[in-house]
DNA sequence: CTGTTAGCGCTTTCAA
DNA sequence: TTGAAAGCGCTAACAG
């Protein structure tokens, strides 16, 4: 043997980069057409299975995978994906609405990608953008932005949209949401029906649509309680639960203080129950949360809540994008989804 | 006009189905060549703004995204996505690795797919496949089944992986894991400082290697501080919040039961904390838990936990992968994030 | 600065 | 039952 043949099947057996194996290497391997591979591959008829077995050798030696993404651009199919944008992925109530889309995706061999927007417009669009290049079927929103018109640019022609938990503007598409407004308001007049007439309001940014619509909902009660509105005692803009808990503290140390909280968010009820405890105010002060809390049950008092449900929010807005991936085209509307009151004790410590 | 252009015009605009446009039609369109279409595209250089500007406009009229999928198979480059299987993204662990791997992602203008594997290997496989197909740069994995060497066949060569929460099993992959027995150690160590003798063992299924590692703290932690292996003050194979429940009580029942709990998983800890409310134990019988859970400083006792780190967790492995993916071959290993114990009054309840 | 040609990995005609 | 050729939408390598 010579070193120049010596050399050679060195050269040969440590490539600087190998390839990855493609149907073509597959086919060459076991000696058949291209085509043939194909059908193996795709579990098609009309393959003898003497060729068949050579083929499926060739690819086990080979490690040859198919790629998706070729096979995609041929096909100009679905790509059985989705993309799913929400608010924080790590907040329960979106991590609940994954979960729900995610089973609804698996049922039907689709996958999902997510991602959270963290209430920037800006994030949202480039997002949108992002998933329409990568050309999935369907694109679940939570939009922050109060304007999804830039949807129409961004995505490509026939790509279907659903908005959850937050209503589209400016585009028509389904949205799926809970019925913020009713919801708070029945949390209110549940305090109020303890005999509570000072009532505070602790809510998020009212540019969030939700947030707002909870506040709707807590004037329409006060409104139709025929109780005042008083302006000191509603507190926007709580972005995290310290704040909360920085609100209830000043407004328990007004002259004359509230009687009761309606906190309108998960994390604004957790920041408000420990501002309670810290002044030792939990069984004096009442408080109705929206949304519910893991463990509220077993704090002392339990805490009651408007709840949300977001498996069903993350289900039916799943249900309707397949819908419309499926070629569904009936006029777009707005899906409520109730709320329940769950009384657990802090909602109902009478006015006193 | 006759009646054949006539038709010929309405056939033309009103197509059974608009075929999405591509960078053909908008060379076409702006009259220039499919090359500077794709400079423009691109946003390279050496395109005169005449030109540019006029290919701007026919993306804009035709209404052209350009389409990933079709890039990346001619530039055989990174799809600047990973795949991220977590146990069940609606726990709050997995919510917090998620998240933590986002930001990572984010970082780097990289996509996440994510699923759940829900305990089934079967599962866990599948989805890789299905990802690999899909030519993820990256899959992050947390294992559930016990053998992780199918990943050779499943992925494509050159597919980086690591994995999280659970170390792999059978493939030489990085993984990033809690120090599950030191904490669960660390844990019932604290709960005989407070003189407890009979300390009741409550955990997930064995075949999780977390549940396993965390049983053998246990163990290690009894045996080290001399006292006696009790099988009947050990419960193995507690899925769900309930289960755990109904452990404590029946645990509670006996004729000599633990002074003691230590609760191995975050849904095992909740329920028994009900069980122990139910039977108004909770200021006799001490907890300390294994992984935070929220609220968990607001009830009464607070729970005493030994926290995990799952942002931690889900950081570094987003690393660890970024770097396999870079090119980084050093031999993989385990990364080990430490627990800290929170003490919250469950776990200093004395023996008595 | 601009365009032409070839081909990524696969499936789809259509022919043998 | 099998295969050859064409082309999906895009970019790399080279011209002009």
């Amino acid at each position: 043997m010579s070193d120049a043949t010596d050399h050679a099947a060195h050269v040969q057996t440590v490539p600087a980069r190998r390839r990855r194996p493609t149907m073509r290497d597959v086919a060459q391997r076991a000696d058949v057409s291209l085509k043939t591979v194909s059908r193996v591959v795709n579990d098609e008829p009309g393959v003898s299975t003497a060729l068949a077995v050579r083929v499926r050798r060739a690819i086990d030696e080979l490690g040859f995978h198919p790629h998706a993404g070729a096979r995609l651009l041929r096909t100009d199919g679905r790509t059985s994906a989705i993309a799913l944008l929400l608010e924080d992925v790590a907040n329960p109530f979106s991590a609940a609405v994954q979960r729900a889309v995610e089973n609804e995706a698996r049922e039907r061999g689709v996958v999902v990608f997510s991602a959270s927007i963290d209430e920037d417009p800006a994030r949202e669009r480039a997002l949108a953008r992002e998933f329409g290049a990568r050309r999935v079927d369907g694109l679940l929103l939570a939009p922050a932005g109060d304007d999804q018109s830039y949807l129409a640019d961004e995505l490509p022609s026939g790509t279907a949209v659903v908005c959850v938990d937050r209503e589209a503007n400016g585009i028509a598409v389904d949205s799926v949401i809970t019925t913020n407004a009713l919801g708070a308001a029945e949390g209110v007049r549940h305090l109020a029906a303890a005999g509570h007439r000072r009532i505070a309001f602790l809510g998020d940014r009212r540019s969030i649509r939700t947030a707002d619509q909870r506040y709707a909902g807590y004037r329409d009660a006060i409104a139709s309680l025929g109780l005042p509105l008083d302006p000191g005692l509603v507190v926007h803009d709580l972005r995290e639960s310290a704040d909360a808990d920085g609100a209830v503290t000043a407004l328990l140390a007004r002259p004359d203080p509230p009687t009761a909280l309606f906190t309108a968010q998960n994390l604004i009820t957790i920041g408000a129950v420990r501002a309670l405890r810290r002044l030792g105010a939990e069984w004096s002060v009442a408080l109705v949360g929206f949304d519910d809390v893991l463990l509220a049950d077993l704090l002392s008092p339990g805490i009651t809540v408007v709840a949300q449900d977001p498996a069903a929010i993350g289900r039916t807005a799943a249900n309707l994008l397949f819908a419309r991936i499926a070629g569904d085209t009936s006029p777009p509307g707005v899906r409520l989804v109730p709320t329940t009151l769950i009384r657990r004790g802090s909602g109902e410590i009478q006015s006193g």
